[in-house]
Parts: C-alpha cells; structure tokens; sequence
RNA sequence: GCCUCGGUAGCUCAGUUGGUAGAGCAAGGGACUGAAAAUCCCUGUGUCGGUGGUUCAAGUCCACUCUGAGGCA
C-alpha cells in the first residue's frame, strides 16, 4: 500500500514569555531550519511591540514566515486562511530541502496543523451571523435552543452562553445541512484520519512564579521599547477598534487610556494581570496534549543548552558545529 | 502618659440579639472545530492580632497584652 510520505516538522510550544523565540533561534541554527509562526496576533503588520514579534535582530538571519503577512484590517482572516497558509510555507521550507520548525503560542493554530481538522468546508458568513446575533439579543437563549434541535452533539459540547461557539455550530449546519462534528476530524481524532505531517512538538515549562515575573519584565520592556506610541498610531490610524487583530493583548489596554477611561499605570498594569490570564489559558490548552514532550527551561544552562536537549529527543543529536 | 478608632482571605472591607465566617478585586482550575492574545464555565483559599476569662456555645461579651492610625497633653 502506497503511503503518502509524511513531512517531518519541529513544534516549539508555550505560554507567552517562556522564551520560544530564543530556542527557536538555536535550535534552527543546529537542524538547518526555517521558521514558521504559530502566532495569531504577531501574523499582522503593525503590531510589533505589543506581541512581541521578533526584530530582525533577534531573527538572526533565519528565515521567519508568517510574521508581518496580513494587514490589520484584513477581512474575515481566521484559523482556516492560517491552516493554508502555513501548510504552503512548510511543504515550501521542506521543499527546499530545509527543515520546518513551527513556533508560536496559539493552541487553535498548532491543532490546525496537528489534527485533521476540515476548516475548509464552511467558511463564515457574516450575514448570517449578524441575524443570529440580532435573534439573540431579542430572544436570550434562542440560539442555545436552535442548536439543541439541529446539533444535539454540538449543544452537549457547547455552554449555553458560549454564544460565539454556539453561531458557529449553528452557521455550520444551517449553510450545509451537515454538523459540525460531519465535517471532519476532531482533537481527539476519534476518526484516525491522517494530516500530512509528522510533527515533534516541544513544550517550554517554568514555574508559575518565574513565568509571572518574566511577564512582568516584558511588559515594562515593551513600554520602553514605545508601546505606547505604537498603539496611539493605530489609535489615530483610523482603525474600528473592534477588528479581530486590535484585541490583541497591550492595544486593547492601551486604547482604554487613550479613551480617558483609566490612567497609564492602570493600563500597564491591565496589561500584566490580562497576560497572566492568558499564559494559564495557554498552560490549560496545551496541558491537554499528550503529544507535547515537557521541557522544563530551568533544567538548562541557556536556550542553546535547552535546544541541544530538544535535538537530542527529536533523534537529531549530533549538533552542527 | 491619657483618650478615640482600627487589627477578619493575597488586597480593600462586611459580619445581625453570641450559634466555629462572606463580598468585591486578585488568584486557582477547566473548556475550546473558520473572531482563539478571542469567547465561555467552575472554585473561597481563613490560627477572625495574642493570651486568659464568662458561656452549652465567642469574630461577636470581659480582662490583660501586642500592634497601626488619629486626637489631647
């Protein structure tokens, strides 16, 4: 039986500020790699400082994709458009004869790649969305109800005020006829369908303490490094505020002061408690996974230290001198 | 030195006529199928400053004591 060959790629996983982007340097460095980002906010223009993109500095010559790829006003980009995009890149590096190291922190995007998930077959429909919303506001629980009779499977899934989850399952089924559940794998892959890739996937771990303080350093970093000014441009930019892409950690905060609605130091300090929130919603997603091999970043000198060791337990020891 | 008001959860504070404590914020846990840095769900974590006393029973009443703030000398 004729097997597709599987591409061999390199995850690097974790909660914000657990230091992925130095490892990933050293580790593309010894395995002759490119990389790839799993980020959903890092992927827009403008949005430097506040998501912690990589300089150009600290890319150090290694070819970053997906960094820098859509605009922030980009209509309807999602999970699906990162699934293409980031499936074209890899068979491209891979192609070249250079090996795909994916990077990134958002959980959505690593299971795009890593499950067989068929995003493809419903795309959104605002329309649609828009009079769900509108049933809602009208009739609270409504659209719970709707769910309840057309996708029981959905509705046992679903909390009844999960009202964005709720329109998409509902979307689903109504624009093809078909569940949610029809339309392809899930994250427990209950259907052994296949993905393309053979992926390795490493998690970068650190006590909850060291990654808070770590946070907090940052944040106070990237208000040196001129957040504030950055998002006040896109303040004035003309931008709605309420593109996908300005709910971003930082802007968001940021945007409240610029409105008067809180000082400067309120906002920093929305913007540290709002990351802490985030990297333990991080730490629940990727706890789950049982695919991800758990390094814990003190057991290491030092990210080359720590990117020898990841070689190593993805059968790639030798390192290149 | 005297007087007054405080000391209860990580923080700010509630706590009835005595019945071994509860709000907000912070925090912890979880979910996640085309917005995912989004969205949603669950959870009180406590030597009630200390020691004695009264009482069947003390965060609550009494005495002493430690400690903070203010006032008068």
């Amino acid at each position: 039986m004729a097997e597709i060959e599987k591409i061999e790629i390199g995850m690097i996983v974790g909660p914000t500020a657990s230091g992925k982007t130095a490892v990933s340097i050293a580790l593309a460095r010894r395995l002759n790699a490119e990389i790839i980002s799993a980020d959903s906010i890092q992927i827009y223009k403008g949005l430097d400082i506040g998501s912690a993109k990589p300089t150009v500095e600290e890319q150090a010559g290694i070819p970053h994709h997906l960094l820098d790829t859509i605009e922030i006003d980009a209509p309807k980009f999602s999970v699906a458009e990162y699934q293409k995009m980031a499936g074209e890149c890899i068979a491209d590096v891979h192609g070249r004869g250079k090996f795909p190291l994916v990077v990134g922190g958002t959980g959505l995007y690593v299971n795009a790649l890593t499950y067989p998930l068929a995003f493809t077959a419903v795309a959104s429909d605002p329309l649609l969305r828009q009079e769900l919303t509108g049933l809602e506001t009208a009739s609270p629980g409504k659209l719970y109800e709707m769910l309840r009779a057309l996708d029981p499977n959905s509705a046992d899934r679903l909390h009844p005020n999960d009202i964005k989850r709720i329109i998409r399952a509902l979307e689903v089924v109504k624009t093809t006829g078909n569940t949610i559940g029809e339309h392809g794998g899930d994250f427990s892959n209950e259907a052994k369908a296949e993905i393309p890739y053979n992926p390795q996937i490493a998690g970068l771990a650190m006590p909850r303490e060291m990654l808070y303080a770590r946070i907090e350093e940052r944040v106070d970093a990237m208000m040196r490094l001129g957040l504030r000014e950055e998002a006040e441009g896109i303040f004035k930019s003309g931008y709605s505020l309420d593109l996908p892409a300005l709910q971003g950690l930082g802007y968001k905060q940021l945007f409240q002061y610029f409105r008067g609605e809180c000082t400067i130091a309120q906002a920093v300090e929305a913007i540290k408690r709002e990351t802490r929130r985030f990297a333990k919603r991080q730490i629940t997603w990727f706890k789950r996974d049982p695919r991800i091999q758990w390094f814990d970043v003190t057991q290491y000198e030092g990210s080359e230290q720590l990117a020898e060791n990841i070689s190593i337990a993805w059968g790639k020891g030798s390192p290149v001198k």
